[in-house]
DNA sequence: AACACCATCAACCGCGGAAAA
DNA sequence: GTTTTCCGCGGTTGATGGTGT
């Protein structure tokens, strides 16, 4: 596929938001709604090229972020979200209200894929790492793993109302028709 | 107090898919 | 049907703050 840069490198700018920035974003979105960010940065003022424009928003300006410390009512949603899914951190962001892709990412990979090694789970396959005690908790049957799926579609419900959850979060939930109660 | 190491989080990069031309 | 452009995603990196020695 051709790809031209997604901007002019010689005119963006790189690294940490100001809050000049910040501001000058919010405020241009909050008149014009998001959309088009190839356009935006220019049109909103900002030496920023589009993706940056995109991802602070996403990630850190948007109202409706929650923010804080994950509960954890939020990590067993995710660990049973990422045992079904794998690294599909935007599919299970979207069943988690008020939290980012990236920040699920990165609580991911620096507290639950610990912890789970910690408990001798293999953080990708969700399956013992030897024949630890784990084992008997983490049972390979297709019984025990169909009621572990079912139990986190019962946990994160794909609902039509659900603000961002993408169409093919529906799909992989469709692939599983015999999980749904 | 100074340094090294570790953990966390924001941001960037490159790729693939979808839509438009 | 093919090519081009844009958007969104996932992996990775860099900066910063906290903790231990």
């Amino acid at each position: 596929m051709g790809r031209s840069p997604c901007c002019e490198k010689g005119h963006t700018k790189k690294g940490t938001w100001t809050k000049e920035e910040d501001d000058l974003l919010i405020s241009y979105i909050k008149a014009h709604g998001e959309g088009c960010w190839r356009s935006l940065p220019k049109a909103a003022g900002l030496l920023r090229c589009g993706k940056s424009c995109r991802l602070r928003w996403i990630n850190y300006l948007r109202p409706d972020l929650k923010r804080g410390n994950f509960t954890s009512e939020e990590d067993e949603a995710i660990i049973r979200l990422h045992s079904l899914l794998g690294n599909k951190w935007s599919i299970i962001a979207a069943t988690l209200p008020g939290r980012t892709d990236n920040e699920i990412k990165n609580h991911w990979n620096t507290n639950i894929k610990r912890r789970l090694m910690s408990s001798g789970i293999d953080p990708s396959t969700h399956r013992p790492i030897d024949g630890s005690a784990a084992a008997i908790q983490n049972n390979d049957t297709e019984g025990e793993k169909n009621s572990e799926l079912s139990l986190e579609l019962r946990i994160s419900p794909p609902s039509p109302h659900s603000p961002k959850l993408p169409p093919n979060a529906a799909e992989k939930i469709e692939q599983n028709p015999q999980l749904l109660p």
